[in-house]
RNA sequence: GGGAGCAUAGCUCAGUUGGUUAGAGCACUUGCCUUACAAGCAAGGGGUCACAGGUUCGAGUCCUGUUGUUCCCACCA
C-alpha cells in the first residue's frame, strides 16, 4: 500500500501475483520436521493432470488453505502437501484423442511411444492446474510437491500390490467386469454410472423341443442370445414347473439349451422365463455358476459380435440387434415389443453404455480390509463432518463387492507381476524381475495391465510423506489431521485411503474428513462442460481478485452442502474487501507522520475499551468455528465485526475522540483474525502500517483475553447506541432535514445512564445530528415528541424539529411527485393493451398500487392542512 | 426396494448441545456525495420458520407422522 496515493478503490490485480510471489520465496509455505512444535497436516486431493481449475477445486483448496493458514498461526507446525494424479482412464482417453486428431492410432504405437507421449504431455499440460491452483492464493508446500506416478509413489504401489498378494488379498481370475468398448479397459463398479434411458422389451418364444409349445422370454439385450445357454423358471412357478428339464432351441441360433429351476427367477417379473446369459450379465453369472453352465462370450473388446455370433460375426451390438430382431420377426420368434425405461449403465469417463463381460483380471478381496475401516470410524478415530456422512460409510462398506484392479490401459502403474513362459510361475515382486524365481528362466514378461487410478491414490496420505520408507516426515507428520473433499468422491477415494493406510501403516489416515458439498451454477444445476453452465474461478479472480472469491464461497456455506455460485455473492465481497481498504486509508490518515505504535494504553475510553472487548470476544467466537471446521459461520461472525462495529460504530466514534494507537491496534488486530479468509489483502494492509516481523501469515492468531473483556464498556455503548438510533429513526419518521440539528431532552432515572450519556454528549451530539442535550432525572415538555427506548424516554421540541414553512415546501414537492406517479399508473390502467394482455397479477397490483398512492395523497394533504 | 439431505424474507442461504423481539447478501422503499468508502452512509418494508401432532416453562432447533423436492446406493430378465 502506497502511503501517498491512497486509490479510494482496491485493486487486486496490483497486490495478489506480488505477495504470492514474496510468500513462496521466502519459504513461508514450507514446513520442516521440527520436534518442538506440534505439527498439523493437511495433504491436498491431488487434481488429475488432465485438468483445469473450476470451483470445485477453488472450494477444496481455500477451505484447506484457511484450515492451513490458521493453524499455522495458532503455533503450529502446518503442512499442506500438493500433488496432481496421473488419472490414468481420463489420460489415456486426452492423449488418445489428441494421437487421433493428428491421424495417428493408438494400435500402431508400442507401449513405450504412447508412455514418451504421454510423459510429454505430462510435462505440458500438468502444470497448469498447479499455476492456476497458486492463484487462489493457496498456501502449499510446493517444495514437496508430488504426482501419483512418480518414483516414490510407485514403489508405494508396488509394496502395497506385493503386501495384499503375500497376504492372499490380490487375486487373478475369470469374472464378469464392466467393460467401456470405447476405452477398452476394464472399470470397477463405483466407476459405472446408471442413466435412465428408453429401450424397449422384445418378448421372443423359445420353442419346446419336440414340442410344439414355447417359452416366451422378455429381453432388453437380444444380441446376447448367441451367449445363452439356459432358460430358467422359478421352481414354484405352476405355469412352468412341467417343463423343467426339458431342452428349448434359441432361436435364430438353433443351439439347444436345457430349461432349469432357480430361485432368483421373480415369478411376477416379465413372463416369468429368464435367459440365462452368464457371459454378459452379472446375475446370470451367478445362476450358471449354481448350474454349471457353460460361458459363451459372445462379444469383442469393441463391443462388436465375436466369432459366436455365427453371420453377425463383426457386427456392432447395436447393428447386430437390429438386425437379429428383424430376422426374429420374420421367422415369426418375435411375440411382442414393449417400450420400457431403463437404467444402463455407463462408463464414468466417457458415458458410453458399458458391457458386462467376461473376462480375466486381478481383484482385491475386501471383506477383511473393509472391517477395520468401519471399525475405525465407529470408534471415532476418524470421524466425518459432518458425521451422518459415516452412514454412507458404513453401508458401502458393509456391502462392499472385491474390486476390480486391473485397467487394461498403459498410463499408470503396471502390475508388479511376472509370468514365466516356461514354467508358468507367477512371479510378484517389487523389484523388476529379470528372471523366474522358481525355474530361472529368463523367457519371461511382465502383466502388460495397469493398476486402477485410485490403487494409487488410496496411497496419497502417507506415500506423500515417503512410505514405506521410514522417513522422518511420516514419523512426525502421519496421521494427517484433516482430509477436505467432496461427497461425491467418498466411495471412489476415502474409503480406499483408509482401508489402504490402515493395512499398510497400522494407523487411520486421517483424524477428520470434513464433506462439503458441490458448488452448482445460479440455478442450482450442476456445472458440467455439456451445459456449458460453468463458471472459471479464473475469470472470477481476474474481475474481482481471489480474496472476494475465497470469502464468497465461504459466506453462508456449510458443511456437506450443495451451494450456489453468484457473481452478485462476488461483488459483495469485493465490496467488504473495498471496504476494509478504505478502513485502512482512514487509519492511515490518521496516524501518518505520528508516533502511534498500536500498543494499548493505559488508560482509554469508553469507546475504546469497547472495541477491545468486542474484538476479543469475537476472537474467540471465530477461533471456536475454526476449531470446529465452522467455516462459513466464521466469515460470517468476521464480516458483521468488521462492517458493523468496526467500520460503522467504532470507526464514527474515533472521529469525535479515541485514541489513535486503538485505532491502529484494532485494524491490525482485524487483519490478522481476517488473513486465512482474505490472505492478499491482509497482508498487503499489515505491511502498511507499523508491524513486528515480516509477514502477517506468521503472526500469532488473536485470543481471547480475559484482561481486555469489558462487560461495563459494552453496556455503555449500547446505551448510546440505542440513544442514537432511536433520534435516527425518530428523524427519519418525521422527515427531520439532514443537517438540522435539533435539541434532545433525555430522562431517565438510572443514574449510571444519566452519567454515562452526560460524559459522552459530544458523541451524541455528533452521531445523532443534536444543537445539544439534556440528561436529567425529570424532563416535562408539553409540546414534544416522545421516543421511549429500552433504556431510556427521550423527548424533542416540536417546534425545534418542524420549520413550518419548510416543512410545508417539502409536502408540496412530495405532493407533485405522488400525483405524478399516481397519474402513471392511472393512465396505465387505462390503457386496453395493457389490461387485456398483462397476466392478472400485474394487473391487481397496479390497482393496488394506485389505491396506495391516492391514500398517501390525502395524508400528505392531510399534514398540509395541519401545518396551516 | 434401501438410505440421506433439503423445505426459514421476493431470490440465494446461515441459524452448532432448545432460550427474549428469527439473521445476512442481493432485490425493494425513503433520505443523504455527512472529509475512509456511492463498491458508500442512515432509516425502513417484508417471515404462521412446509403441514399435523408430541416432549418442554419455552421449539426454526428435539421426537412421530404427512406432503413436496433433491441426491446416493441397489435392482430392473
Amino acid at each position: 500500500m502506497e502511503k501517498k496515493e491512497l486509490s479510494k478503490v482496491y485493486n487486486p490485480k496490483d497486490v495478489e501475483e506480488r505477495i504470492y510471489e514474496t510468500w513462496q520465496k521466502n519459504g513461508y509455505f514450507h514446513a520442516k520436521v521440527d520436534k518442538s512444535k506440534k505439527p498439523f497436516t493437511i495433504v491436498m486431493p491431488p487434481p488429475n493432470i488432465t485438468g483445469k481449475l473450476h470451483m470445485g477445486h477453488a472450494l477444496d483448496d481455500t477451505i484447506q488453505d484457511i484450515i492451513i493458514r490458521f493453524k499455522r498461526m495458532q503455533g503450529y507446525n502446518a503442512l499442506w502437501v500438493p500433488g496432481t494424479d496421473h488419472a490414468s482412464i481420463a489420460t489415456e482417453a486426452k492423449i488418445t484423442e489428441q494421437l487421433r486428431k493428428e491421424g495417428i492410432s493408438k494400435d500402431d504405437m508400442t507401449r513405450e511411444e504412447f508412455l514418451e507421449r504421454a510423459w510429454a504431455w505430462k510435462e505440458e499440460y500438468g502444470g497448469n492446474i498447479v499455476s492456476q491452483i497458486k492463484k487462489l492464493g493457496s498456501s502449499c508446500d510446493w517444495s514437496r510437491q508430488r504426482f501419483t506416478l512418480d518414483e516414490g509413489c510407485s514403489k508405494a504401489v508396488r509394496e502395497f500390490f506385493v503386501r495384499l498378494y503375500e497376504k492372499g488379498l490380490i487375486y487373478k481370475g475369470e469374472r464378469l467386469i464392466n467393460w467401456c468398448p470405447k476405452c477398452k479397459t476394464s472399470i470397477s463398479d463405483s466407476e459405472v454410472n446408471f442413466e435412465e434411458k428408453d429401450g424397449h422389451f422384445w418378448h421372443i418364444k423359445y420353442k419346446i423341443e419336440n414340442s410344439d409349445e414355447y417359452l416366451t422370454v422378455a429381453t432388453t439385450r437380444p444380441e446376447t442370445m448367441f451367449g445363452d445357454t439356459a432358460l430358467a423358471v422359478n421352481p414354484n412357478d405352476d405355469r412352468y414347473k412341467r417343463f423343467i428339464g426339458k431342452n428349448v432351441m434359441i432361436p435364430v441360433v438353433g443351439r439347444v439349451i436345457p430349461i432349469i429351476a432357480d430361485d432368483y427367477v421373480d415369478i411376477e417379473v416379465g413372463t416369468g422365463v429368464l435367459k440365462i446369459t452368464p457371459a454378459h450379465d452379472p446375475n446370470d453369472f451367478e445362476v450358471g455358476a449354481r448350474h454349471n453352465l457353460p460361458i459363451i462370450n459372445v462379444m469383442n473388446d469393441d463391443a462388436t459380435m465375436n466369432e459366436n455370433a455365427g453371420e453377425y460375426s463383426g457386427l456392432d451390438r447395436y447393428v447386430a440387434r437390429k438386425k437379429l430382431v428383424e430376422n426374429l420377426k420374420e421367422s415369426g420368434h418375435l411375440e411382442q415389443i414393449k417400450d420400457i425405461k431403463h437404467n444402463v449403465g455407463t462408463c464414468y469417463r466417457c458415458s458410453s453404455v458399458v458391457e458386462p463381460r467376461i473376462s480375466n483380471q486381478w481383484f482385491v478381496k475386501m471383506k477383511d480390509l473393509a472391517k477395520p475401516a468401519i471399525e475405525c470410524v465407529k470408534k471415532g478415530t476418524t470421524s466425518f463432518i459432518p458425521e451422518r456422512f459415516s452412514k454412507i460409510y458404513y453401508h458401502w462398506l458393509e456391502n462392499i463387492k472385491d474390486w476390480c484392479i486391473s485397467r487394461q490401459l498403459w498410463w499408470g502403474h503396471r502390475i508388479p507381476v511376472w509370468y514365466c513362459a516356461d514354467c508358468g510361475h507367477m512371479n510378484v515382486s517389487r523389484g523388476d524381475v529379470k528372471k523366474c524365481e522358481k525355474c530361472s528362466s529368463e523367457n519371461i514378461h511382465q502383466e502388460e495391465d495397469t493398476l486402477d487410478t485410485w490403487f494409487s491414490s488410496g496411497l496419497w496420505p502417507f506415500s506423500v510423506l515417503g512410505w514405506p520408507e521410514k522417513t522422518p516426515e511420516l514419523d512426525y507428520f502421519y496421521p494427517t489431521d484433516v482430509l477436505v473433499t467432496g461427497y461425491d468422491i467418498i466411495f471412489f477415494w476415502v474409503v480406499k485411503m483408509v482401508f489402504s493406510s490402515l493395512e499398510m501403516t497400522k494407523r487411520e489416515p486421517f483424524k477428520n474428513i470434513l464433506i462439503h458439498g458441490l458448488v452448482r451454477d445460479s440455478r442450482g444445476r450442476k456445472m458440467s462442460k455439456s451445459l456449458g453452465n460453468g463458471v472459471d474461478p479464473l475469470e472470477i479472480i481476474e474481475k474481482y481478485g481471489a480474496d472476494a472469491l475465497r470469502f464468497s464461497l465461504m459466506m453462508g456455506n456449510s458443511p456437506g452442502n450443495d451451494f450456489r455460485f453468484f457473481n452478485e455473492k462476488v461483488e459483495s465481497c469485493r465490496n467488504f474487501a473495498n471496504k476494509i481498504w478504505n478502513a485502512a486509508r482512514f487509519v492511515h490518515m490518521n496516524i501518518d507522520g505520528e508516533n502511534v505504535t498500536g500498543d494499548l494504553p493505559q488508560n482509554m475510553s469508553i469507546t475504546d475499551k469497547w472495541i477491545v472487548s468486542r474484538f476479543s470476544k469475537t476472537a474467540k467466537e471465530v477461533t471456536e468455528c475454526l476449531e470446529k471446521f465452522e467455516l462459513g459461520v466464521a466469515a460470517q461472525k468476521l464480516y458483521d465485526f468488521i462492517w458493523d462495529e468496526f467500520c460503522d460504530w467504532y470507526i464514527e466514534f474515533s472521529k469525535i475522540s479515541g485514541d489513535k494507537n486503538v485505532l491502529l491496534w484494532t485494524i491490525k488486530n482485524i487483519l490478522v483474525i481476517l488473513h486465512p479468509f482474505m490472505p492478499f489483502i491482509t497482508e498487503e494492509i499489515w505491511q502498511s502500517f507499523p508491524h513486528d516481523g515480516e509477514t502477517i501469515m506468521l503472526c500469532k492468531y488473536p485470543v481471547y483475553a480475559e484482561n481486555l473483556n469489558d462487560e461495563k464498556a459494552e453496556e455503555s455503548v449500547k446505551i448510546l447506541v440505542s440513544v442514537i438510533k432511536s433520534v435516527r429513526n425518530m428523524r427519519r419518521e418525521k422527515n427531520v432535514q439532514h443537517g438540522k440539528k435539533i435539541a434532545l431532552y433525555i430522562e431517565t432515572e438510572n443514574s449510571n445512564y444519566e452519567s454515562i450519556l452526560s460524559e459522552n454528549s459530544n458523541i451524541l451530539i455528533k452521531l445523532a445530528g443534536l444543537k445539544n442535550i439534556s440528561v436529567s432525572k425529570k424532563v416535562d415538555i408539553p409540546q414534544s415528541i416522545t421516543v421511549i427506548n429500552d433504556f431510556v424516554k427521550i423527548c424533542v421540541p416540536i417546534d425545534d424539529i418542524v420549520d413550518r414553512a419548510e416543512e410545508t415546501a417539502r409536502l408540496k414537492k412530495e405532493q407533485e411527485n405522488v400525483l405524478k406517479q399516481l397519474e402513471q399508473v392511472e393512465n396505465r390502467l387505462k390503457d386496453e393493451k395493457f389490461i387485456s394482455r398483462a397476466p392478472q397479477k400485474i394487473i391487481d397490483g397496479a390497482k393496488e398500487n394506485a389505491e396506495i398512492l391516492r391514500q398517501k395523497l390525502r395524508k400528505i394533504e392531510q399534514s398540509i392542512e395541519d401545518l396551516k
